[in-house]
DNA sequence: ACTGAAAGCGACCAGAT
DNA sequence: ATCTGGTCGCTTTCAGT
């Protein structure tokens, strides 16, 4: 299915997804053309499936980044699911096993950000937040 | 600090981060070279940390996606963050605050690959796992 | 800061092994 | 599955506003 060159590119698009075929060639080593194959042969398989950024919040003006749990109350998980949209706040959220439905990575500006959010979601369930300190890894 | 066209081009290379200036240029609009001079200000000041990328796990094999929680044993700190580059199963490691520590995203075959993760992890602290159902967003 | 022009380079497609 | 060659479009630089 898959073999190494293939992991290859992935690990080198994983460290910089705009780095030209050519580029990407060069480190394997592999012809412009054959690689753009591969790219297009993991895109269509949906192995690739986006090409995404890495941004600074705290330079943004966000400088809380939490993580927030929650244990949704009974039958609140659709209307939850649907506010998803509504708050770019939440980063991700994921469904998750359990005492806890669901995990949220939340950017925030502030203190104050974050009590409103919080008052926010305590109409959905019972939230848990762990402020994030560093990134190891 | 950042004005609307800047957050307009981060969010345009959030959802694609192969997009060219001109493509980005044309949904701002502007020019494909003060695209460029915006993107390569916002990489100098490190608000654009990284170009990446999103893979299917468990299309490349690996099956269980989990997060796992872990309460560092006192002293342990320094010797599990030297270990986690000898783990290709973490995917990420976050400091938080809380009973436990660190917030870990591991990728894994199957559960005997997991019993063998959690395994070399109590040597560390105490772990706890949640699997991963299915991201909301 | 933004634009537009020119040169160089990469993406893309076709055809061959 | 990979490569080469040719065309077109994009990137890059820079002069001008």
């Amino acid at each position: 299915m898959l073999d190494k060159i293939d992991l290859k590119i992935i690990e080198v698009l994983h460290q910089n997804s705009r780095a030209s075929f050519v580029e990407i060639g060069k480190l394997i080593p592999l012809s412009a053309s054959s690689v753009r194959e591969r790219i297009q042969k993991l895109e269509e398989l949906e192995i690739i499936k986006a090409y995404t950024l890495k941004v600074d919040y705290s330079k943004m003006g966000y400088g809380l980044e939490v993580f927030i749990m929650i244990k949704l109350f009974s039958g609140k998980l659709e209307s939850f699911m649907a506010a998803l949209d509504s708050f770019p706040e939440i980063k991700r959220a994921i469904r998750i096993t359990g005492s806890h439905n669901i995990h949220m990575k939340v950017v925030l500006k502030d203190q104050l950000h974050l009590q409103r959010f919080i008052d926010m979601l305590i109409k959905y369930g019972e939230p848990t937040t762990q402020l994030i300190l560093s990134e190891l890894k």
